[in-house]
DNA sequence: GGGATTGCGGGTGGAAGTGGGGGAATGAAT
DNA sequence: ATTCATTCCCCCACTTCCACCCGCAATCCC
């Protein structure tokens, strides 16, 4: 499952936020699980990912009696400020408050396909956004090329 | 299971807390058992494991009648101050007054799911070390980038 | 144009959190 | 052994909150 995409929706009263029929109807419960983990991302934006793939990611760390203080310092934050979030039956998930405040949402909220996961952010500050990215779109291609060239050097020793 | 999320709850007069029932109904006790134990974390902060969990990290750190000092240390009061707890009918604990006195618990307390083990905080003091958090961010993220390099290195040697 | 699907709003029954009474069990004292 | 005290857990009641359910409107697609 690969997502793409924007889609404009709404934040009610409830904070419920529906999940795009498209994205629903090609999601896989048994792959990817019947719920979805909610993480505060970067730059005012939460993360919305799969339940088993967001699992998946968190297990590739090691658990331990006396973990490292640095690793359980990110842990704490980034666990205790996720949230396991399942739909409705009319498919829509309810934000936690502080989620909401985090982020910056309102009543309007654009859902992004990012490869493996999905974006909210604020429409406004979104179109802002991609408008600037689209303008440096090379350099940012650029940079990438270097990071993956890092990658691969680091990953053939 | 992986616990994300923030709860406020309430300490009774009994020192009884609910536990958050998302995460009862998740919990599968075949795997994870009908119990758990309330360890002394750091910084004024109880740690709450399912009780299979604690057990399995327990036996990972190795036996002997000749243990390293400092961790035999570390052990005996480890241990020494955890307590098995298991919920009643309708799934709270009971929180030893010893270890409410440790945390500087009062009659509230914030619920954290933190990857593997639930933290039992005030609430006060979590939303104001939290804050400290998030601004410090992008640091936290850094350091524990690092802290995963350091683990991949020894892992690969 | 009309049926179907999707997104959105809101009322309501039931579940969850919390407090407290009372009985069973445990242990101490006579 | 019997009684008394204390602790603990089951059970019930109250309140709050939330997820189900329904209806409506807009859009999409034959």
């Amino acid at each position: 499952m690969l997502f793409t995409g924007e889609y404009e929706h709404t934040i009610d009263a409830k904070h419920r936020v529906a999940i795009p029929s498209e994205i629903r109807s090609r999601l896989d419960p048994s792959r990817h699980g019947d719920a979805f983990y909610l993480a505060p991302g970067t730059d005012s934006s939460l993360w919305l990912w799969p339940e088993r793939t967001f699992e998946k990611l968190a297990s590739t760390s090691e658990q331990s009696l006396l973990p490292d203080e640095d690793l359980a310092e990110f842990e704490e934050l980034l666990y205790s400020q996720s949230a396991w979030v399942e739909p409705d039956k009319s498919g829509r998930i309810r934000i936690p408050e502080r989620l909401l405040t985090l982020a910056g949402l309102e009543s309007n909220v654009v859902i992004l396909g990012v490869k493996d996961h999905l974006e909210l952010r604020d429409p406004v500050a979104w179109s802002r956004r991609r408008d600037e990215k689209l303008a440096k779109q090379s350099e940012i291609v650029m940079r990438a090329r270097r990071a993956q060239d890092r990658h691969r050097n680091h990953g053939g020793d």
